[in-house]
Parts: structure tokens; C-alpha cells; sequence
DNA sequence: AACGCGTGGGA
DNA sequence: TTCCCAAGCGT
């Protein structure tokens, strides 16, 4: 460590005040935080910290309350089912999460009594929980030091060391540094902290220096190269995949849902079903033998466009109508009642190209016509609003 | 260790 | 419009 990083570690019981004296002011008022109260129920820590996992908050906010609404304890949540949960989970993403949730909770409840352990090293070894989440609960749900070492906390401290080597060979060393500044009082609310300085003033853009309390301390300032940290790897191109999705409707206006494959892609969610999703175009001769059932498939105008954490998808949808005898695999689903149903977002497209955005006068009609005009882009609107009008 | 894994909002 | 992401975890 250099002279100069030395010294700003050195520096540690002064710099935790001057970061508590911020956070006392500046701190933000969120539905899972207790500010100025006793430490809050871990419960309630643990599950904002679940849905906080690359997140933003603005995202978090509704389903947070959805979700200790209707299960308040932990016990309750893991009274629940899987497809509950993961109904309710339906259009945060990362899917894994609601099922390790699921697993945790019933972990905790049934095996623990209801009790979460207070150590990261206990904490650790539950379903969806791994360093970050661990220090975390402990800290902000329990008052014990630990280091908390997310995207904001590593920011932070590339700025403050100046460390300009890349993410995330330089992890452990960001992590180093933030072992240095933590303090030995308030753990928790030091945690919050820092998560709050690194949305509200050392942003990842354009950070607001001359409000932050450790601006006079801070080497990648003082380099004038702060805005430039930390230095992130090359970004690689997202390939496109496309697909053809088949919407079936039946005689009495209910639509075919299937549940995709317990781990993986948008694991056991629900799915209107598709062909796989390759790079190459398909031809709707070629697709026909994928659909779920031989009928009148008709090519709804438009496309959905959706984009995952690794590539885009272009799907094309064709729809048809089938007798109410019909034997196929899968889920008969009401269509005005979709938010019963764990459908990611990809899939709320599908559906509102093909049918129009849920809750119009017509949507769910057996006999409604909408979305013959859709275009790809009124689609995709369609569907973050038909998402929104759930919560 | 590197990669797979979603989404909606903001610049 | 397009790009960039945001409080990581599991394998």
C-alpha cells in the first residue's frame, strides 16, 4: 500500500463519523429501513436484500410491499408454495432468486424454528445468500461489524484509493480497502451508508463530489480521475435469438401455458409455448411442427423484442383457436387473471401483442381481435404497463 | 474463474 | 433510440 493509502485508512474512526453524521442527515427513507430505531426484523432485511441482488430500488419498492403484505413472517413465506411465490416474483427477474428464497425461508422456518443465524459464516450457507447478503443481515439486522462489499462499496473505494486496475480481478483488493474504513460503531447503519452515498452522490456517472463528507479524503478526487472509476472490462456484443411462440386460445377463452424446466433461463416459470431460440431466422412452415397442437396457426402481426442479461430475443407469434375438448400439456389460463400465474416479462409481451394490454374493455374476451395493428414497439410498452397495473 | 442469469428506468 | 446499467449468487 502506498504512503497515501495508508494514511487515508489510518484515517478510519474519522472517516466513519464524518460517513454517520452524512447518513443521519442525508439517509433515505425506505420501506425496509428503520432509521434511527432499533435494528429491524432480519426477516424484512433479508428479503430487501434478496430483491436489492443487482436491483434498483425503484424496481424493488412495490413487490417488497406486495410480498410482507401478504407473507409478514418468514414461516408465512414458507407456508407458501413455490408458484405463489414465484407468481408474485414475476417481473423482477433473475428468477433463481424467488426459488432460493422460497428454499430459504422454509429452511429457516422449519429447520430453525423461524430464527435466522446472526453470523455471515451461518448465513452463508443458506440457499441465495453469499457474501455481500451475509454481511448485510448481519450488520443492518443484527448490529454486528461486517464488511459489506457490494457494486457501491467497491465503486467507493476505487474512487477513494484510486485504484485504477479493472473489475473484477480487483475485487479482493476493493474489498481490502473497505475492511480498512469500517468502523467499529453503528455496523448497520455504516452499511446503509455507504449503499446510500453510492446512489445519491458517488454515483456511477457524473458523481456530485461537493456533497460527499469524504471529498477532502478521497485520492481519486484528489487525481481527478474519479469519474472515471472503477475501470470496468470491455463490454461484448449481445447476440440476437429468435423464436416463434404459439398463443392457443381455447373455444372458451382460455389460454395454453406450460411451466419451463426447474433450473436455467427463467427457470420454472410459466411460458406460452415457443420454438427454441436460435440465431437463425424461422420460417412458419419450419415452426408448425413445434406448435402444441395442429390447428389454424395465424401470424399475429409485429414482434416482441426483449433483451435478457445475455442476448436479444426477436419472437414472432402465432395464434390460433382450438375446440375445448383439446388434450395438451400444460395450463389453461384465464386470461384476465395473468397475474395468477408466474409469467416473466418476456412473456406478458408475447401475450399482449397477440391480445392487446390486460384490463382493457376487451382483453380476455374469447371473441376480442385486439393487437392485429400492434407494432413491436407498442408491444413492449403494452407489457411494462399491463405489469404495472398488477402492483 | 468465468459465465449464466432479467428487467425497467435513466442518460 | 440505444446504451448502460442496479444493494450478487451459484456453478
Amino acid at each position: 500500500m502506498t504512503p497515501e493509502r495508508r494514511a487515508l485508512a489510518d484515517a478510519r474512526d474519522r472517516l466513519g463519523r464524518d460517513m454517520l453524521a452524512w447518513y443521519d442527515r442525508n439517509g433515505r427513507d425506505l420501506p425496509w429501513r428503520v432509521k434511527g430505531g432499533p435494528h429491524p426484523d432480519p426477516y424484512r432485511v433479508w428479503l430487501s436484500e434478496v430483491m436489492l441482488q443487482q436491483t434498483t430500488v425503484a424496481a424493488v419498492r412495490d413487490y417488497y410491499r406486495t410480498f410482507l403484505t401478504l407473507w409478514p413472517t418468514v414461516t408465512d413465506l414458507a407456508s407458501a408454495s413455490l408458484d405463489e411465490v414465484l407468481a408474485r416474483w414475476a417481473g423482477l427477474g433473475y428468477y433463481a432468486r424467488a426459488r432460493n428464497l422460497h428454499a430459504c425461508a422454509r429452511h429457516v422456518a422449519f429447520e430453525r424454528a423461524g430464527a435466522f443465524p446472526e453470523t455471515e459464516a451461518e448465513l452463508r450457507t443458506l440457499p441465495g445468500i453469499g457474501a455481500y447478503t451475509a454481511a448485510a443481515i448481519a450488520s443492518i439486522g443484527f448490529g454486528h461489524r461486517a464488511v459489506v462489499v457490494d457494486g457501491n462499496v467497491e465503486r467507493i473505494m476505487a474512487r477513494m484509493f484510486a485504484e485504477t486496475r479493472p473489475r473484477p480481478g480487483v475485487r479482493k483488493t476493493l474489498g481490502d480497502y473497505a475492511a480498512a474504513l469500517t468502523p467499529d460503531g453503528r455496523p448497520g447503519d455504516y452499511a446503509q451508508a455507504l449503499m446510500d452515498l453510492g446512489s445519491l452522490v458517488c454515483t456511477p456517472r457524473s458523481p456530485r463530489c461537493a456533497e460527499c463528507p469524504w471529498t477532502h479524503d478521497c485520492l481519486g478526487k484528489k487525481a481527478g480521475i474519479a469519474a472515471d472509476l472503477p475501470a470496468k472490462a470491455p463490454k461484448v456484443d449481445k447476440p440476437v435469438r429468435r423464436g416463434v411462440a404459439f398463443v392457443l386460445e381455447r373455444d372458451d377463452g382460455r389460454i395454453l401455458l406450460r411451466r419451463r424446466p426447474e433450473s436455467g433461463l427463467l427457470g420454472a416459470m410459466m411460458e406460452v409455448p415457443s420454438t427454441d431460440w436460435r440465431s437463425d431466422a424461422w420460417d412458419t412452415a419450419e415452426a408448425l411442427p413445434h406448435a402444441p397442437t395442429l390447428a389454424a396457426w395465424t401470424p399475429v402481426p409485429g414482434c416482441v423484442r426483449h433483451t435478457f442479461s445475455h442476448f436479444h430475443l426477436e419472437l414472432s407469434v402465432l395464434r390460433a383457436r382450438t375446440a375445448s375438448g383439446t388434450n395438451v400439456e400444460g395450463t389453461w389460463a384465464d386470461p384476465a387473471r395473468l397475474d395468477d400465474h408466474a409469467l416473466p416479462a418476456v412473456m406478458l409481451k408475447v401475450l399482449t401483442l397477440a391480445f392487446g394490454p390486460a384490463g382493457t374493455a376487451s382483453g380476455g374476451d374469447a371473441g376480442s381481435d385486439l393487437g392485429s395493428s400492434s407494432s413491436s414497439d407498442s408491444a413492449t410498452e403494452a407489457g411494462s404497463r399491463a405489469r404495472a397495473g398488477t402492483h
